[in-house]
Parts: structure tokens; C-alpha cells; sequence
DNA sequence: CTGGATCCATGATGATACTG
DNA sequence: CAGTATCATCATGGATCCAG
């Protein structure tokens, strides 16, 4: 396997990071690493379009940049890839990268382009966080066919994590992801096909309102 | 010229602003670019080892992108480059880039490296921000041959600007960029060669101590 | 089935030289 | 000064195949 070890040779921090992570797909592999351990194949689903080749590379760089983990127990036939302390540090940097993308980016679906849940929910933690002024603590489970995510509010933000089995949501939304992309450009008022939220009444509204005031500040999606 | 379209075709705002600004060289051409207007050829120094082809494609997709300007005036064969208000705003990308660097990539420079005053400065100023529970307003000139920066904190952040020719500074450093890479790791009260930092007393203390502070915390370079 | 490896095509980048 | 032109090389994509 011909390695990538191409560098830029600037005495700069920025440069020196972009040599670990800016190559293609690696910031990529690291967003959908950020939300807990994955195999190949699920990180070969999400990111949609990378060859086995390819992601086989990146995730060889990663460990060799101490950016990642391969769980290879023996007697299973499954890799978990998880990140290192170093690699979760680049949350942050994933963040910056969304941020910008909500202001300056930002575009409807194209048609055919694939949508994934963890990607959409992304999209939704990132938006609240940096538009909505709310911040008081939060859980929303959501029930998707095949796994389960939680948006939450820690007091100070709000973000995308994994299932933790114990969790005890505030509001738990049950249905299919296209549903939910539908939902999420309903006006506010219009029945809601297809998607189930449930929770305490109160909880309910304010995530409809959050998720209403999204909506407005990212504009025509 | 061909120009790259590659696409991730994720619904996934990191994506979509890495289909902008994640090829090669196209950060660094930001960074660069966020200190203020710049010839093709102050770009071509400070990018070492980029080739006018690469920089050319570079400059034309930014423009495209809506994220710099060339700004070409009649009757004058300079060519400035400047960051659009959207290119502007790339700054925390690029910061949150170098601090996980500072962290997780430092490294002496290796033989051979270019130093470049603007990107020594802007370790600098980064580490210190970061690192420092010191974010008084300062303002520090550096004068370099041919060239002049200022790093300042405005109250909350450390930061390196473009000069300012109105600019009145706390402290001023004379030295060529190699005396100043020197004296960043010259220890406390050790002789300082071939630097002149001059300025009122108590400022000049400030700046020294900021700076030993910043070599202590960034380890062994 | 999962987790890859192999082969080939193509396109992006690099090296060097040259020009309006 | 601000790029082009030409050629070489390497990274990535597409398709297929394979071993546990």
C-alpha cells in the first residue's frame, strides 16, 4: 500500500494538522468516528461513495498518527475503529468546518444525495447551538429504523452523541429518516405525517420551537 | 484548466464546506490570505513548495466560491488577493486547526523548514491565546526585514493582524525572523542576541513573560 | 456475511521551463 | 509580476475478487 506521506515543510501549526488530517475523506471518517466506535462497513455506509481501498488507507493513517484504534478481538469477526483522545480533540475542528458550512453553504438536498441520520442530526445539533439562544439542559432520543441517536443540551451545548442505553429522554421522536427531513421543513401548524414525538407537553413544544427557529435562520433549504 | 468538482454528496454541512476548502493547499492559501491582501507572489513565498499552476487553480476556485477577489486594477501589473467577508469567517477553521496542533503536532523545526515571520507569529499568537490566562489589551510590533506584523490582544483574543501604519505598539521587536525563532527559545535571563524589544518597562516584562510561558507550555521544541 | 485486496483508469498534483 | 506549457508521478475512483 503506497502511504501518504506528503507534507508542505511550513514551520505552522495549521499546516502541520492539515499534513495529519487534510487529506481527503480523513475529516470525514473522523465526523462519523466523533459519535462513537464504528466497523468498516459502517463507516463505509455513511460515508457514501469511498471505496474500501480508500477508507482501508485512511484508517491505516489514522492509527499510525495515533488519531484512531482498531479493536481486533480475537474470535470476532468484527474491527470496531474508535477514536483516541488526540482523535476526539478534532471535534472541534469538525465543528468550525459546520459552522461555516450553516452560514455559507448550506444548500437543499440534491436529488439522489443520500441521507443519513447522523449526518442530518448533525446538521440540526449544529444549527440550535449556534442560532438558538436556549441552552438550559436537554435529551431528545431519536428512534430511527436500525439505531438510535440522542441531541442533547449539557447546559452549555448542544450536540450529537451516541445511544447511552440509560438515557431517559425528555422528547423521544419515532420515525424514518425521510420523515424526519420532511418534518424538519413542515411549517409550524401543518400535520406532521409519519413522525411521532413524545414526551412531556412542554418538552414537546419547546422542540418544536427550536427545531421551527432552525428552520427559519438557515433559511430557503 | 481543469477545474476540481469533486463532490462527497453527503446531506452533511462538514462535507459540504470540505467540497470547498478540504483540497490541498487551499487552508493554507486562507491563512495566509486572513492577514490581509496579498500579491501572487507573497503568496508564492509563503506557501513554499506550491507551484504557480496549483496556486492558480487555487485562486480561481476560491474566487469562484465566492470566498476571495482578485482585485485587478488597470495600468498596474499587481494582482492583490483578498479574503470576501465568507473567506473571512474561514479564521475559526483555521484557528481550531492550529490549536489542536499546538497540542496534539508541535514539533521542532525540522532541517531544512522555511521559517516564515507570518507563520512563527501566528504560533505565537495562538499559543498564547490559548494558553495564557493573560488577555489584557497588548499590542506588539514586530519589525522583520521587509516586513511588519502585530500581534495584539483586544481584551479577549490573541491574535496576529496585518499592520496597522496608525498603530501605536506596547512593545516593538527588531530582529530578523531566524534572532526571533532564537530568542522564543532562549531560556529566562539568558543573553538575547541580535533583538532589539524596546517599549515601556513594565510591557516589556509582560511580552517576556508571555512568551516563556507559551515555550514552557508547548514543551520540548 | 465482514473486511478487506487487486487491477486498471483517470484525474490531481508536482517539477521544470518558459512568456506577455 | 503573474502567470502558461509540458511532462511526470502519485492519489483516488471503479470494478471485481477473495479469505475467514
Amino acid at each position: 500500500m503506497t502511504r501518504n506521506v506528503r507534507t508542505y515543510n511550513h514551520f505552522c501549526l495549521t499546516a502541520r494538522t492539515l499534513e495529519l488530517v487534510g487529506d481527503r475523506w480523513v475529516l470525514l471518517v473522523i465526523r462519523d468516528l466523533l459519535t462513537g466506535p464504528k466497523r468498516f462497513t459502517d463507516l463505509m455506509e455513511r460515508l457514501g461513495g469511498i471505496t474500501p481501498k480508500t477508507l482501508t488507507q485512511r484508517l491505516r493513517e489514522l492509527e499510525d498518527a495515533g488519531l484512531a484504534t482498531a479493536d481486533r478481538e480475537p474470535g470476532r469477526r468484527e474491527v470496531k475503529y474508535q477514536l483516541t483522545a488526540a482523535g476526539q480533540d478534532l471535534g472541534p475542528v469538525v465543528d468550525a468546518l459546520s459552522w461555516w458550512g450553516l452560514r455559507h453553504a448550506w444548500r437543499r438536498p440534491q436529488p439522489g444525495e443520500p441521507l443519513h441520520a447522523e449526518h442530518l442530526l448533525r446538521s440540526v445539533a449544529q444549527a440550535i447551538d449556534n442560532t438558538a439562544g436556549d441552552h438550559d439542559p436537554a435529551r431528545w432520543l431519536f428512534r430511527f429504523p436500525g439505531d438510535d441517536y440522542l441531541v442533547e443540551c449539557d447546559g452549555d451545548r448542544w450536540s450529537l452523541t451516541g445511544t447511552d442505553p440509560q438515557a431517559r429522554a425528555d422528547v423521544t421522536v419515532t420515525a424514518t429518516v425521510e420523515a424526519f427531513a420532511r418534518f424538519l421543513f413542515t411549517p409550524p401548524g401543518a400535520p406532521e405525517p409519519d413522525i411521532d414525538i413524545a414526551g412531556d407537553p412542554t418538552a414537546v413544544q419547546r422542540f418544536k420551537h427550536l427545531i421551527g427557529a432552525m428552520a427559519s435562520v438557515v433559511g430557503p433549504m
